[in-house]
DNA sequence: GTAGGGTTAG
């Protein structure tokens, strides 16, 4: 036993062989050997297996509450959703009920998790009769990354919004249940922060960290740079970044990320050299954030060398890196070597490079390959309805009425679900949402009083309304009215009238936007002498005094 | 003596 455990640590198939010349090897060897041959070092997944298969073979040997957890976890990171659920039945077929215990539930949680069934999760979370602090764990970081998880579905997710609000609400449950958090707890709770672009309760977890003498670990640092600069705070971002005691790709990939959010691509190049400069070798992650950030200030050549140098590093071009791609040239105008780039690409383009096509194609006007892109964008998500949305507000910019009435007939046809445009507004640390041409706030009669006396001030400043424009859930008839009261407006008006502190406005989350509020937002910043702060997907717009720090696009 | 929970992109 001795000579296994020490030849574990050098070599899995040394061990191995020792292993099998053991007479009657014990549920305690097999455990060990199994959760040996998982270690971030070997992942030797078959072996695992393989060894749990003869557990079960074996006349005289019962798996334990020892065996599951590491088979959990191999699951959970392919994730092997078919194996995963085998394993369950067999804990409810050969576990004992006192053996069902904290690890082997929080194991499950977690594997359930990594497969994308939150439900599950909480359900099991809910059977749990003493969750300790690895159980609370599991079930946060469940909420929390599955809120953050794209999945292929746009980030402005209203359900991803409920997932991370979860994540607060179970964090007051934990501390009512009287079990300290630890680092990981924290991450959890920054990281569905981020997602809210809850800026004060980030800050409150930030401070809680600090007060509870945690670590600001690579895991803390990066959900915490993450966090602040979702929430529009780069020099807080950087200031955790320049503190962090180590720091390592992770924390770079994040910091990149946050001044591409913020179009610093000078900086976001700036820091990509001083981690090779460092030692660090960027992964593919570092080169998608770089390129990206290179996209939002038009900096081709430079985000096309990063392409480039890919192969420099070892790294083999995905579906994203094509993604990236496609959107610098088609940001910067080269729409037609954006769309020669989808059609020689080695892989099966998805419906976020095409809608990034589309995007480019619409706003430089290129209404063929608009046509083709949205073609493809309709066959893969025939269902949503911002696709059919982006080319008729194309149509309605290039003045084609028919073209716009037989898009809006398609959409009623084939009984599109229109998903209307919200804005979240952060006042004083609540969060505030309004859907277009909402009356449910409590406060309504003063919001649309302060909308009209904007609307009449913006207009006074020579603002048009882009009547054209195709807005979700509006007859054409009601379409006037409700640009209006579109709810980034309905939001600015409400921070307008709740809070007359002189910080920024800050709108956490926009969802669907329409491409009048651009314009006349710049002159509310003007009117009213506030600065605006607008998070539009994953990208930041400053509206400061007339201007936009973000142009492309509209 | 064996086991679970964490960060980044689109």
């Amino acid at each position: 036993m001795l000579l296994l455990s020490s030849t574990l640590a050098t070599s899995l198939s040394y061990a191995l062989a020792i292993f099998n010349q053991v007479p009657n090897p014990t549920i305690f060897l097999f455990n060990t050997l199994i959760s040996s041959s998982l270690t971030a070092k070997y992942r030797h997944t078959h072996v695992a297996f393989s060894l749990y298969s003869r557990i079960l073979t074996h006349t005289s040997l019962k798996p334990n509450n020892y065996t599951y957890p590491s088979l959990f976890k191999a699951c959970g990171c392919h994730p092997w959703l078919q194996h995963g659920l085998a394993l369950h039945t067999h804990v409810l077929k050969f576990l004992e009920p006192t053996s069902y215990d904290n690890f082997v539930q929080a194991s499950l949680l977690n594997f359930y998790s990594k497969c994308g069934k939150v439900g599950v999760c909480r359900y099991l979370f809910d059977q749990i009769s003493k969750p300790d602090l690895g159980s609370w764990n599991s079930i946060l970081s469940a909420y929390a990354q599955n809120a953050g998880s794209l999945n292929g579905v746009s980030s402005n997710n209203v359900d991803d919004i409920n997932l991370s609000l979860e994540v607060l609400f179970l964090f007051s449950d934990m501390q009512r249940s009287l079990i300290r958090p630890n680092e990981v707890t924290l991450v959890a709770l920054i990281s569905a922060c981020a997602d809210l672009g809850a800026l004060s309760q980030g800050s409150w977890a930030y401070a809680y960290v600090l007060k509870n003498k945690m670590k600001l670990n690579r895991f803390v640092g990066t959900a915490l740079i993450h966090m602040y600069a979702n929430c529009g705070c780069l020099d807080l971002a950087y200031k955790v970044f320049d503190e962090m005691p180590e720091r390592d790709t992770f924390c770079y990939n994040a910091m990149i990320r946050g001044y591409a959010i913020h179009g610093r691509g000078q900086e976001a190049i700036g820091l990509f050299e001083k981690m090779g400069n460092e030692g660090l070798v960027p992964d593919d992650v570092t080169i998608i954030v770089t390129m990206c950030a290179c996209s939002h200030v038009g900096l081709v050549d430079e985000g096309c060398n990063y392409f480039e140098s890919m192969a420099d590093y070892g790294l083999e071009p995905k579906l994203e890196h094509y993604g990236c791609l496609i959107d610098l040239l088609g940001r910067a105008g080269q729409v037609k070597e954006a769309e020669e780039r989808v059609r020689t690409m080695p892989m099966k383009p998805n419906a976020i490079l095409w809608r990034s096509l589309l995007g480019a194609a619409r706003v430089h006007g290129n209404l063929e390959i608009g046509e083709v892109a949205l073609k493809h964008l309709i066959e893969l998500e025939p269902e949503t309805s911002g696709n059919y949305v982006l080319l008729s507000n194309m149509y309605a910019s290039l003045n084609r009425w028919d073209d716009v009435r037989r898009m809006r007939k398609l959409m009623k046809d084939r009984q599109i679900n229109k998903m209307p445009g919200s804005s979240i507004v952060e006042v004083d640390g609540a969060m505030h949402e309004f859907l277009i041409g909402d009356k449910t706030h409590p406060h309504t009669r003063e919001i649309y009083l302060k909308v009209d006396e904007m609307s009449r001030k913006v207009q006074e400043y020579g603002h048009k309304p882009r009547t054209g424009e195709v807005l979700f859930d509006i007859e054409e008839e009601e379409r006037e009215d409700a640009l209006s009261y579109h709810s980034e407006r309905l939001a600015i008006a409400f921070a307008l009238i709740a809070s007359a502190s002189s910080l920024p406005i800050r709108i956490i989350k926009n969802l669907r936007v329409c491409g009048d509020c651009h314009a006349s937002t710049k002159l509310i910043s003007k009117i009213y002498e506030r600065e605006i702060v607008v998070r539009d997907r994953n990208r930041f717009h400053h509206f400061k005094d007339g201007t936009c720090s973000c142009s492309d696009y509209w």
